[in-house]
DNA sequence: TACCTTTGTAAGCGAACACTTACTTACATT
DNA sequence: AATGTAAGTAAGTGTTCGCTTACAAAGGTA
């Protein structure tokens, strides 16, 4: 299960980057104090990663590669309905959502990387690859007859979007008290109700 | 029209940060630029703020005057029906946006100030009150007979602000390219049909 | 033993940051 | 004319930032 593009030393580091991310937020996230968290000299760091934007880079490609895969294995299980595969896909976004609480706080730094062409990228592309799949599936629910033709697939998944991530949004303001996955759960059924026949 | 809380000069370079933050994002807000875009020097921005946070926190209070007055003016008039509300409701939101981006830059940012607590206390406080405001709407919708009511008024509004906010995110990615207007009305009307009876 | 690679460190670099101090100028009030 | 105040400036302050340099220890390999 192990991504092997990256070394021991290097997971080592990104767990506790995301750690300090979680924790204290984007902007703490310091060479100084991620070397003091990990026990380690600043310079050491610089053994593993050639830059801290090199280390943000990782973390983000470190989950959308498992990102990838968990979806992709939902979406191969062709026989199950598109309201099936919606929610696994959501469910299994939310689980890691709360198990990585740290993952949110950078999906949801846009705003900061606007200016850091490679990581904003990496965020859209991922946004990009998640909407895609939507529309896939609401596409071929549209087609089996099991949602309704009065909107657009690719307003529909926007709808779909939005509304997962602002439920993602309020969970992180409150301080993650807020039950997410019963939430999530209960905008989604929301939705599918709005959306099916 | 002037928000007398603010004195001229006040404005004048909230304003250029707004115009900065618009053009080069948030991270480029910077007292020593700020002070060069208005032609003076750093320390005498300090004789009208007395810190960089109370100009944002200046900028924020400042459209959020505004939009109460903007809602409170929609809200008042009783006798058009919700759909009519919230399309006007939206409509105001997204040329407000489309006219100041930048506000749009300082709103999908609580990601930065999570540990400012003023500051994201103000945003967070400014997405609940739009959220009630929603609420309320739909839920007379409800009870009026127009509104489906097989989902709750809570879920409608949190479905209905995700979506409008994945809109304008979208807007904010394409780099301001996409048409906001048209875009938001696309998706506000495909709510509409969904919760219409 | 000699050498190389890996992984670490202490010390410090230049740049950027928000903010301050001591002083000046313009102008309205008395 | 004397005085008080609002609004400006040049030249800093201390701190933090990401990152580099020069060197050391450990372990494998010839």
């Amino acid at each position: 299960m192990k991504n092997n593009k990256f070394t021991d030393r290097q997971i080592e580091i990104m767990e506790a980057a995301t750690l300090r991310i979680d924790q204290y937020g984007i902007q703490e996230l310091t060479i100084k104090n991620l070397a003091a968290d990990l026990g380690l000299s600043e310079a050491a760091l610089y053994r593993h990663f050639k830059s801290k934007n090199d280390i943000m880079l990782g973390l983000l490609s470190y989950f959308i590669f498992e990102m990838k895969e968990r979806i992709a294995t939902i979406i191969s299980k062709e026989d199950n309905t598109p309201t099936e595969q919606l929610k696994e896909i959501f469910a299994s976004q939310l689980k890691t959502f709360l198990k990585k609480p740290a993952i949110v706080s950078v999906i949801f730094s846009e705003g900061i990387f606007q200016f850091n062409k490679e990581l904003s990228e990496k965020v859209s592309s991922m946004m990009e690859l998640m909407q895609t799949h939507i529309n896939d599936i609401v596409k071929k629910g549209q087609d089996e007859g099991t949602y309704r033709e009065l909107i657009g697939s690719a307003i529909i998944s926007t709808i779909i979007m939005g509304s997962m991530r602002m439920t993602v949004l309020k969970w992180k303001l409150s301080g993650h008290k807020s039950n997410l996955i019963k939430d999530g759960n209960n905008v989604l059924n929301g939705l599918l109700k709005m959306i099916e026949k």
